[in-house]
DNA sequence: AATGAATGAGCATTCATTCAT
DNA sequence: TATGAATGAATGCTCATTCAT
């Protein structure tokens, strides 16, 4: 599979700049969408001719893809630590819970990105690069789910495959929730204005959700 | 409140017509969001001049936000329907997981079409329209979370308005997952190729799922 | 076989308009080649916007092709109407020879870009609209020389074929040399500045030229 | 008259680099004409830098330039080698003949340059380099014309420039027909699709043509 | 009221040329 | 002297919007 849709010459460039290049393009393609994303706005804003751009990308397309790329890969590792450690399911999710805190603020960008992105047209030349991810959510989700019922901490009788998507899904809607707009202003008419001060009440509520619906009371 | 993006002409055009532009519109937004979206290309599918089409909307962001509008009042509908009945709160989402089921193969583009607006570049322009239908819902779990409480049917220990956020979260990442292409691969990982012919049984998980969130056991 | 390489659109356009169109695309391609050849310039010159010529022709490439198809079609008319008359090879090739002082003339932009078009890169693009009357010329310049080595005028010794070749191949050098800058200073320094105003000597020595190569004298 | 369109540099420049540089060019420029042709392309062919190739030359015209006149100066030593010899003019032709199917199948790309260069575009640029090669040749080929009308083997009511000139044109036609896609193409229409096999009787037809044309016979 | 031809600003992409190293 | 990364003007093409008919 290819990982790479930039061009070497973008390897080359100092970090400082590649940094730069990266971020205007976050910015420009999560706030603008991929057609109206400007080339020319994103080179002047990382301060790169527009030149320079098209020596390190072919394409547009490629440039979304290389920023697609890099989110999932930053993404991979804030769940890569959560994963690393030995810990029960339900600590881990309260993990999960606050990463997902943390990082859609840190990365709004990337994170209305990810939205952006999983919508219709370009879907299928996305896929490929988040699919990745998505399988090794999935597959770590729907493990620990069987192993917690091993343990016989969850209960038997739900099927681990589909409570780790609810989860999941949850955790998505989670993310939109602190960084994109539309999902921030749904979020506070149902919580309140105050929502985004009050991680810890969200954590403890959806902690109380999710563990409801998973363990034996 | 605004509620009308169309022109005065647009209210006297036929029914018929009316209903292939908006159906023209729906598919051509939906399909390409609304950057690559082409107005001309609409007109010519709903066999309507251009030049009619901009006599019926000033810009092709009041045929986009008349569009959204639509949907919402489709939405109300299939909502106001299982609203209306007097059941427990948990047969009510049983009938609401059979509506969004039902509805999101029936409407796939105004489904898909949900997922686009929500999308960081249009957002203001479509919360206000959005948001009456959001805050009715947001309204409506959120007291019926509350009656269920008060019948001592739902724990007490829970805040209706989040436990409301959670649950709809799981409706929206539903209807998604049936209808946009991106939800529906990532859905098959965690569930299988097959998920689309097994809606019982996804009905059945999900009703687990939220029931042991919500109820005393 | 495709010959129209406009759109439906173009046939629409008043004639005065289409022929500006024409006629500034003819000296535009001539005069700068096919990549130099700039489409916003046509436009402008021919008092038309871009939008419109590409309402009219989808590419560059197009708007090439229907010149060349218009150039060839040109020629044909003036060819038909030599080949019209019955008199016997010589007072043919003299008529020739005339045509071609006459259209060269009047026709430079067209002739410069025949000589264009016959330059490598393009060249298959255009074969498949030159070919046709190449075919024509070549078949019918053989039947003439046939018909009249079969009257005893012509040498029987000769291979009709190679000798319709190189008449058309003086044919064609006269014709550059009459309109093409490079061509034209060469005629000069073989023959002298004026013989662009000896019509009739080119006449009289290319008709001796001709007239040794192919009959008994 | 300048002769060299190259700087300084390029003479300091080892030889086997030098042609890598020319050969490359031709190449280029003889298969993408001068707009289309890429300097970049051409350096990184020849395997040298382009900061180097705006060393070695000012402007992609000096390039083409240097190519020209390299051309050229290849067509005269041919050139000068048949002069060399004492031999009847008909001889002559018959060795331009075979040169000219040697020459042009060796430097096809050399051979539809000069089709490329005599192309209304760049003419003024390249005349001054030519010019020189068809005085020569003009005055060379009226010369032996001359002689042989003097030796009373040409007829004497020829002009011997004119005669000069459609001899020249045949040439140049039958270069173009062995080398460049279009006229070869041509060709094959007129002769047949086995004509590039069949230099023997090529040559024979030319000559019977060439000399009906202008021997007593 | 309806039409659809016309407009032209806007953007992706290319490539000759420069210049810091 | 050689390099090759960087530049940015230039151009083909699209499409929302206008307006004469």
């Amino acid at each position: 599979m290819k990982t790479d849709y930039f061009k070497e010459a973008f390897n080359k460039v100092s970090e400082e700049k590649r940094n730069k290049i990266l971020d205007a393009a976050i910015v420009e393609f999560a706030e603008h969408g991929f057609e109206s994303a400007n080339i020319n706005s994103i080179a002047s804003v990382a301060g790169v001719s527009v030149g320079s751009m098209y020596k390190y990308f072919d394409h547009k397309e490629d440039l979304f893809l290389t920023i697609i790329h890099y989110g999932v890969d930053t993404l991979k590792t804030v769940l890569g630590e959560i994963v690393a450690e030995k810990v029960s399911l339900d600590v881990r999710i309260e993990k999960i819970i606050g990463a997902i805190q943390r990082y859609s603020r840190e990365q709004v960008h990337l994170t209305k990105l990810y939205n952006e992105m999983a919508t219709e047209s370009r879907s299928s030349l996305v896929w490929k690069i988040v699919s990745e991810m998505e399988n090794a959510t999935a597959g770590l989700y729907t493990y620990y789910i069987k192993e917690a019922q091993a343990k016989g901490q969850v209960r038997s009788d739900v099927n681990p495959g589909y409570f780790a998507f609810f989860l999941d899904n949850l955790f998505i809607m989670l993310q939109f929730s602190y960084a994109c707009e539309y999902y921030k202003d749904r979020m506070k008419i149902f919580i309140g204005e105050d929502v985004l001060e009050q991680d810890d009440l969200m954590t403890e509520q959806l902690m109380k959700f999710i563990k409801g619906a998973f363990f034996y009371q």
